[in-house]
DNA sequence: CGTCCCCTTGAACTCCATCAAACCTGGTGG
DNA sequence: CCACCAGGTTTGATGGAGTTCAAGGGGACG
């Protein structure tokens, strides 16, 4: 067997003077990994990990490769993803500051995943997690609650590939990554509309063409640095959820 | 756009409230039988499950209520699946002996789940469960991998329900059955054409003339009682994972 | 200032949804 | 036992949302 998993964990501060650049999170956010876990930042996996620090467009692992660790994102912003054969791809998610990835308790790695900006990560190698498990029973509890969130993002994801249009699929993603971001109505689009496509389930043509009409409908602006500010969450709430 | 029709024939009502909540554990193994189970079936937890009886079409919980207990499934055939506000809808797994649901840390249930056959299951009353798992730690470790084997395949319907075409995805859903069910060729198919559709994000139609299409393949046959054969399981798998 | 890459826009096509009707099949009641 | 009905299923015809193919911007970087 082989397993994955990306998970959204949710830091709120991070060891080592890393900075964590994101977050203050809404308490449960409906359809992004999220939600409270401040605990795992206090416990001894922070002791056991390795920083790591990725390029853009680096890879960090590939679908295939043994899963001999764990990593949990500092910085930065990471795609998982998995291809058919013949080149077509699903973006599971997008990983950022505090979300984990590669929980999982299988020998391979069920996709692959590759910096999207320069990233810093810490990586905790498996055989140590395992034994941690072991002495510290509670922190499986805390994994479970962590993986169960993801879950359930999966199952949002699922609504949204299987059941939305293209403007739906859009102004769904536009608003899960806002909430995930917190407060501020601009959001950072660090990953390219390629990207994007990759994990509606449509073209870069068809999100293009989507952005478009949400720009030309003022229900978002598009600001410098890839940054994205939403004028009408309650519009783009509306055409997310409905038709 | 719209499309579905969720209501079958059945009385019940199917509230949703649009509160975020947690639980989770749809169970399509993509590549096992119910392995992991036997260890859970000789748990404390059966010890505390009370049996109860679903009739066909019956609903056992629906979104938005109050999550205050797990599942287990004993017999039958389960559906989970939210609805979007104008009907549509997606069905996040088909459940069948030895698979949870509902496990999770929120406080109401994130989607709905409904007898397709007459079902048994175990109920374990949630406070229960967080009773178990303070006094048997290692539960939460079983519980985790369990979580995680759900990750994996939701992770799995997502490359389906982005990526693949209407054939494709029908050969993959055949193919994730007979897996689940095992040796022999032949697997039921106890749900309706239009749960299998809602599953894999096609219309009913799409998917008769999808099995229309593979029957006069010679890749599968109907036989009676709504079983299925498959006739060239190789030629099923090229024909789900590639083009 | 040119090149590369991504993004945007346009036009044609395709797969699947939609609309519609015929066909089963199991259940009911005469 | 069979006629009838209601449900789901299959098949057909048509249309549309999104893909595919193609070309034209525009910003970053050398």
């Amino acid at each position: 067997m082989h397993a994955h998993t990306a998970i959204a964990a949710q830091p709120t501060r991070v060891p080592h003077g890393h900075q964590a650049a994101v977050m203050a999170m809404p308490r449960v956010a409906p359809s992004r990994p999220a939600a409270g876990f401040a605990a795992i930042d206090a416990d001894p996996l922070a002791a056991i990990a390795q920083f790591r620090v990725f390029d853009r467009e680096q890879s960090i692992f590939a679908e295939g490769e043994a899963a001999d660790a764990v990593f949990r994102v500092v910085d930065g912003m990471i795609r998982l993803y998995k291809l058919l054969p013949d080149g077509r791809r699903q973006i599971i998610g997008f990983l950022q500051a505090g979300d984990m990835v590669g929980l999982a308790f299988a020998d391979r790695y069920l996709y692959s995943a590759e910096a999207i900006t320069a990233s810093t990560v810490q990586r905790i190698p498996r055989c140590q997690l395992d034994a941690l498990l072991d002495s510290q029973p509670a922190l499986a509890r805390r994994l479970l609650s962590v993986t169960t969130s993801e879950l359930v993002a999966a199952q949002d994801q699922m609504l949204l590939l299987g059941r939305k249009s293209a403007l739906e699929k859009l102004a769904s993603f536009l608003l899960a990554l806002s909430r995930r971001a917190g407060a501020g109505r601009a959001i950072a689009l660090p990953m390219s509309r390629c990207d994007i496509a990759d994990h509606l389930g449509l073209t870069t043509e068809t999100v293009s063409r989507g952005f478009t009409k949400l720009k030309t409908s003022r229900l978002i602006r598009i600001l410098d640095g890839g940054r994205v500010e939403l004028l009408d969450a309650e519009a783009l709430a509306d055409l997310a959820d409905c038709a």
